[in-house]
DNA sequence: CTGGATCCTGAACGATACTG
DNA sequence: CAGTATCGTTCAGGATCCAG
């Protein structure tokens, strides 16, 4: 692990560290099937602002969870993908996805 | 819905919103079989103060994600279970510890 | 025993402008 | 295009004491 992860009671509890927060489980999604680069990210990711999207890509690749490939171009282009490890949490949050679904439709 | 979801973009974000806090995925995990009564739960829960316990149960509950079932005795007594909707979020909360622990042990 | 009431701090998040 | 920098705000969470 390279982030700090505060102290972490369990594995439910470092688990939600490492994917908690506003906008990660948006971007894991977004991400699990392709390459993006930062101005699609910033487009599909609603209302986050460059600052939250910039920190919460550097969180998610010190977490390995994505990975970041730069290519030397002018202009810049960079483009994120899922790890093996970000990849392991795609059925769980689809999981996620499925049950939030359900239940906001049922409101 | 009883709570208030500040604003889901999409079910990701929505689902985490009323899991997501410092103690709802423990509290979840921990009520999965069985009923708690909220002293037990407090010594189970490891450093959440009283407040937070409260707090925290009082949102699930609004959720629909627990019960609560007041004793009318002397001394009070009180049980929390989960609901239905509750449950079907263990499955989910178990693949998270897997992934967790399997995360913590390669640090 | 099961909480409620208060006060407070820090971290997360946001708005806006700027840069290599 | 892909970010930084700076400043401001909000709110979850914590400490402590009190109550039915």
């Amino acid at each position: 692990m390279k982030n700090k992860i505060k102290k972490a009671h369990c594995a439910v509890d470092y688990a939600f560290q490492r994917i908690g927060g506003k906008y990660k489980g948006r971007i894991l999604w977004i991400l699990r099937d392709g390459f993006l680069r930062y101005g699609e990210l910033k487009r599909a990711v609603v209302g986050i602002t460059p600052k939250m999207l910039t920190q919460t890509l550097k969180e998610l690749e010190a977490d390995e969870l994505i990975f970041r490939k730069v290519y030397l171009e002018v202009p810049p282009k960079v483009e994120y993908s899922l790890t093996d490890t970000g990849k392991e949490l795609i059925p769980f949050i689809s999981l996620m996805r499925t049950w939030g679904e359900k239940q906001m439709s049922s409101d």
